[in-house]
DNA sequence: TTTATTTTTGAACACGCATTCAAAAACGAT
DNA sequence: ATCGTTTTTGAATGCGTGTTCAAAAATAAA
């Protein structure tokens, strides 16, 4: 590997943006409007730059939402795995992943999760992004499974549903609850749910 | 009401083809690909019919796509709410509605389920969508509710998640099992996290 | 200052789409 | 047979879209 980080001055006129910054305008955009119903027109808009700045840094609107996606799972997908091999009580690390969860379902503009979305709206028409969701939601699993079996090894919880099958089933969980409160915008009862789980799974 | 069963012989040409059959075939499409990648010319080729004549009988696009759903609505979710009306105990026909939704994610298309890809796509955009896709759901849940609550009163399960939290929980669930299905077409994975759910519920 | 390279700007382009039109066809009624 | 009505057929139209082009602007190197 070559040093590339080491000053990085290049020839040609200086890009007159923040690339990170305008990917992050670019992934809320695509998270509220899908990627059909999301044009240039509205990607200029809420990024401030033209079309041609933006097809040169990220590529086509196929490689711009690919380079979204990526973007939101750098985000969102490895906070939660952060929070769950965070401090405290598994229990504990799982409630704020849950609470995470029911405060995106508590948005004010529906939005829910961008690869919950995603998945309904491509499926697997596009390979590539499939991939990178199903690979998210396996990550997701694992580190819940993990979690679950620490509760377990504490006797905080029963050990009758296997770690992983929790795991499976919280993700599924979660991912439900975040597409019924895009739809209906009822972030209570996605939050109440939510607290379902919770119930369900201490009180044994 | 006036009759309008008794010989419908109406004047001008007759329709060449099956209200019914097509709109059938109409849904079918839409479930697999979605509404943005569904043109007429796709339509077309579906139904065998001219868009002139599909137009005339449904409708333009937005029209005929909520015809689909209706029709959708009508068929699956209404089976849904009359398995659990059925005979046999509670928790058996939970049982039914449970294998219903792993049969739809079991096929070969991946195609999931039409509301929850609907949801995911088309999300608070459209409204008469969006309202009528809350409706089936608080239908259902309201249903569920009905028959974890008869589950109660014959001890087959305890009463501590509330019959109207398990509810919520399992449709949300449904929700997310067959959404991960239409992304990953991981039938097994799905038929597991419904499982899962049934675990939970028995073993208390 | 000049040159080379990259980004920006603004427009033009080609394509697919839903919508719409007009004529022909198929029926019942007169 | 003729007329009125509805569906079918096939094409045309207009619009929005993603993509692409060409000139101007901004920087580093020579």
């Amino acid at each position: 590997m070559s040093v590339e980080n080491e000053s990085p001055r290049r020839i040609g006129r200086p890009r007159n943006f923040d690339r990170e910054e305008t990917l992050l305008a670019i992934v809320d955009l695509f998270w509220r409007l899908g990627y059909n119903q999301t044009s240039f027109r509205e990607l200029e808009a809420a990024t401030g730059e033209g079309r041609q700045s933006l097809v040169n840094a990220f590529g086509d609107k196929a490689a711009i939402f690919e380079k979204a996606i990526q973007c939101y799972i750098d985000h969102r997908v490895n906070e939660v795995i952060e929070l769950l091999r965070g401090e405290g009580e598994p229990l504990d690390r799982i409630a704020k992943v849950l609470a995470r969860w029911e405060a995106d379902a508590k948005a004010p503009d529906h939005r829910g999760c961008l690869l919950v979305n995603t998945g309904g709206e491509i499926g697997p028409k596009n390979a590539a992004i499939a991939d990178r969701m199903a690979n998210s939601t396996q990550r997701m699993v694992n580190e819940f499974a993990k979690t679950y079996q620490q509760a377990m090894k504490t006797g905080a919880i029963a050990t009758k549903p296997s770690a992983k099958s929790l795991a499976r089933l919280t993700v599924a969980l979660g991912d439900g609850a975040l597409l019924q409160a895009r739809v209906s915008g009822d972030a209570a009862a996605a939050k109440q749910t939510l607290a379902t789980l919770t119930e369900l799974i201490r009180s044994r």
